[in-house]
Order: C-alpha cells, then structure tokens, then sequence
DNA sequence: TCAAGCTATGTTATAAAGTTACATTATAGA
DNA sequence: TCTATAATGTAACTTTATAACATAGCTTGA
C-alpha cells in the first residue's frame, strides 16, 4: 500500500506515481463499468489529482485553459459529474472543492480529513464510524443513504 | 424532553411552542455569552426556526423583505454568522442551506440527518459517532478541531 | 452627560459556484 | 453505413456569498 492510500501523503512523496496509479486505476475502474473515460474527463481527472489540495471547479477550469482553448463551467461540471459517479473524485461540500480518491475500491465510504494549515485532504476511511452513525441513525428511524463525514483540523506534519 | 429535542419531531407537533424555545433558550445563552441578540438577528432565527427544513440564505431574505422593506443578501449573512457563532443556528454545507438549533447546550457536536423526500432535517447528537471519528482521526495522527457528519436518507415518518 | 470607541447595520457592487436550454459532434452497435 | 445514444459546444443566466466603505447606535468611563 502506497503512501497515498493511508492517511496523508508523505511530504515529498513520489507524485508523479501517485498520480499514474490514479489514471491507471480509473482506466480499469471505466472498463470493468463499461463507461469512457474520454480525453475531457481525464484531463480532469490528471488535474484534479495533481494535487493533494482540493480545487474548486473554476480552478480546474483555469487549468485547462492553460492547456488549449477556452472551456465553459459547464465542462468542467459535467466531467466531475462523471468522476463522481465512478468513484473517482469526491466532493468536498464543506469547501465547494472536489479532490481525487486514491482508492482503487470504488463505492467504499466518503471520509474525509481536511487539514487547516496546508488544506491537504485525506481519506479517513473509518468501517467502524460508518456503521456507529449507521446503528444511530437506524435507531432514530432514518434508514441511511448517504453519509458525508467531514473533519477540520491539523494534520501530522503541520501538527509537530 | 420535547419532540424537537430529540430526533425527527413528530408530525403536526406543537410548532409554536417549539419555536418559543427555541428563542427563549437564545435570550439565555445570548445574556450569558454578553452578546447582543438584536431584532434583526432574532428575525433571522425566528424565521429559520419557524421551519424544520433548512432554509438558503435567500429564502431567509425573502421573508425578511414580505414582512418590511428590502434588505441585502449580507444583511442575511451577518445574521446567520452571529447566530452560527452563538451555535443557535447551523449551517449544512451540502445543501447550503441552515437550520436552527434545537438543543439548549451550546458547542455540541453537529451531525444531521437530511430526510429527502421531506428534507426535514433532525441532529442525530450521538457522541458515539463523535468519539469514533475523534479517535479514527487522532490515529492517522490528525488533530480534530471541527466535525461535520450530514447523513442523507429517509425518515421514520417517509419510510413507512 | 457627552464624546470616543466599538458594535451593528446600510448601500452598492461584485465575486464565486452552479445550472438551463438548446445546438452540434462523436461513437457504438444494428 | 445508418441510426440512436452519448458527449461536447455555446450562450445566457441563477444562486450563493463576499468586499469595501459609509452611517447609525450603543456603552462606558472621564
């Protein structure tokens, strides 16, 4: 398991790998669910993870711009639509920002840490807090379709 | 303990003795916390509170203007801030959207359960979950400063 | 009691985030 | 290769939130 899978990435850790796992990983991922990962939404997908930081949708379009001619929201919205359904991208509603998920499982729970100082996101990915709130909220009636967990705070190498 | 205090309120329960507890209890912590709770600021949360479905910010607007003259979107948001600080009012990021506090202690754990199909929204209040998460966190070496859990499903009342 | 400083509100403009509606192009499968 | 569906293009617009600066109102201590 890389670094990227547990916890937070490790300073200077190798993202350029990092990152062709990710697009390896969505490749097989839009294969297994027969769906295309086109040129549009892989672009996307490489800027979206190219950073452990979660970017706003404008900050992804400002990207591509840079690399070719000018798109509309309406792109970038509709290629994250995409991701998320594959698994491939989560959204951040406390930040309105979307980052990459590094886990090649797709469907698993949405956990996320945010750290205050450096803004890098991590997956907390937590069986035992997903069925806590589960239980809890059965017990209140709710039958549960959606969890969103999102944590602020300070990471391990801001914290020292 | 009354029906807003605890999970889903019941159908067709007693709204405006609900909403007069509500404010009532933001006098008390507002005298304690030395703030002041102006008549603006008691319009908003009298006006989130009179729902328990959260509101945008401008629908809050709107019944602000049909009740006197127009006011502005920050007018809105200043008052939200003030009352959201005083933990009279919290704000779920996933649905932009804010709803009023129903428990008379202050600085409790958030966590919601957004009923969609009457979006009536209920805080789950489980220190289980809240527990959970803290130590799941603290052992990825992350540091909790803020928690925000939004679970999303469907109600006792829907769910027959 | 009144003036100085802080708190709250007013006013205007604008930024940031997200969507609608409809046209056009590309692709997969018969 | 034709056709139905999926994906993208284009333009306008809605919704949500904030910035910057002016004015009014409380409060507290000389």
């Amino acid at each position: 398991m890389t670094a990227a899978q547990q916890g937070f990435p490790e300073r200077g850790h190798d993202h350029a790998a990092c990152l062709l796992q990710i697009l390896s990983n969505a490749e097989a991922v839009c294969q297994q669910h027969k769906v295309r990962l086109t040129p549009q939404r892989r672009q996307v997908l490489e800027i979206v993870a190219g950073s452990h930081s979660p970017l706003g949708a404008y900050d992804i379009l400002e990207q591509m711009d840079s690399s070719g001619r000018r798109s509309a929201p309406i792109t970038v919205y509709r290629a994250l639509d995409f991701l998320i359904e594959q698994w491939l991208v989560h959204r951040l509603t406390s930040l309105n920002a979307f980052t990459a998920c590094v886990h090649s499982d797709s469907e698993h729970i949405a956990q996320f840490l945010i750290c205050r100082a450096c803004r890098t996101v991590a997956e907390l990915k937590s069986s035992r807090v997903a069925q806590t709130i589960q239980q809890d909220a059965e017990h209140a009636g709710f039958a549960v379709a959606q969890q969103a967990v999102e944590v602020t705070g300070i990471c391990r190498d801001c914290g020292v």
